[in-house]
DNA sequence: GTCTATACTTCGATAGAC
DNA sequence: GTCTATCGAAGTATAGAC
């Protein structure tokens, strides 16, 4: 009987798990490649997690703890608005360079065609949108914005597909536009923390 | 030596494809069962197209090709701003219950980890901007907004990026905020154009 | 053009030696 | 816990009868 509680191989399959998302996508794990890039023996990959279905299962959970720690602490800190969203689009680009956005939408994509996985991905979402609500609320009545008619879960909702949207554009490839995009928002927050200022 | 033009069972192997995409996913079509799907004997899968990996840039460019096709259309259209907008928002539920996206992201995400497929899916964004960029441009300028802080390729990356990450979000049952993002978004369009008519 | 039969590979998973 | 050996199923692809 395998144990529930992590041992050095598990981490390891699971690490390497994330990097092979990252290198080939989830359609090309299987459990000897995942054992090879593990560097353990591919028994063990049974051993532990019994089928590749529960290693998926396993990636996602981790990954996506580790998601919503860091969107938690990124707008738990207590800085401007514009800061706050300053943070949150370098991370678009940290959290590039390290390959997390692959992960993430091919445990989506996976996730597309399995209800159990789909659910969690959705409980995920709602989590973020959970963090960025306030956010939104606070930053927005500071700044005198018309909540009536851009109400703070439309706002929220352009700003979860618009980030996603970004994110899928970059894994195709593309990112025309984004640059002048993200330059517009920036300047247009800041004038209204400037105007906010003053007034 | 298989035709290079279309023949009923090619065809076929192709709109069954399709549907597979939409049922279980890429990674879940194998040459039997698209056969299978289409109701035509697997051997004729090699005959006509020699390997799976030729059936899905087939697939990928038939595809792309009516997708294309159909951007075009509906921005052609001697209407008014607005009206082009909720056509175009129309048309992302009727894309839906067509299953429509789910081929298209399951495509992308395919693309994802296949260069030549990824090319196709960058040109096609690239035709999709180039459809957009003259449409918003006139729109801005109809509605006298400022080009100078919201450059039309930021607006226009804007769009597209929302409009993904909907179908994303969609994709993985969630759309919290959809409806009221929506409504506000041609709320303000709709007051644009009222001013419009006034001045 | 269409179908059957089959070669060959690789997969997930298990059994059992160590 | 770790490894080797192996099973049975399913995959791609091809050859050849019809």
């Amino acid at each position: 009987m395998p144990p529930r509680r992590s041992s050095a191989a598990m981490e390891a399959l699971l690490d390497a798990a994330e990097r092979l998302l990252v290198e080939v996508g989830y359609a090309g794990i299987t459990t000897r490649r995942l054992a090879q890039e593990a560097g353990v023996n591919h028994g063990l990959v049974h051993y532990y997690f019994g089928s590749m279905e529960e290693v998926f299962l396993q990636v996602l959970e981790r990954f996506t703890d580790r998601l919503i720690e860091r969107q938690q602490a990124m707008y738990a800190a207590p800085v401007s608005f514009l800061d706050k969203w300053r943070a949150a689009m370098r991370y678009l680009d940290e959290d590039q360079a390290a390959g997390y956005p692959k992960i993430w939408f091919e445990l989506r994509a996976m996730a597309w065609n399995r209800p159990e996985l789909r659910e969690r991905v959705a409980k995920v979402h709602d989590r973020w949108v959970e963090v960025l609500l306030p956010a939104f609320a606070e930053g927005m009545a500071a700044y005198g914005l018309d909540a009536e008619r851009f109400p703070v879960r439309a706002v929220v909702a352009l700003v979860t597909t618009f980030n996603q949207g970004i994110e899928v554009e970059r894994l195709s490839g593309v990112d025309s536009g984004h640059r002048e995009l993200l330059a517009a928002i920036d300047a247009w927050i800041e004038s209204l923390e400037r105007r906010k200022q003053k007034g």
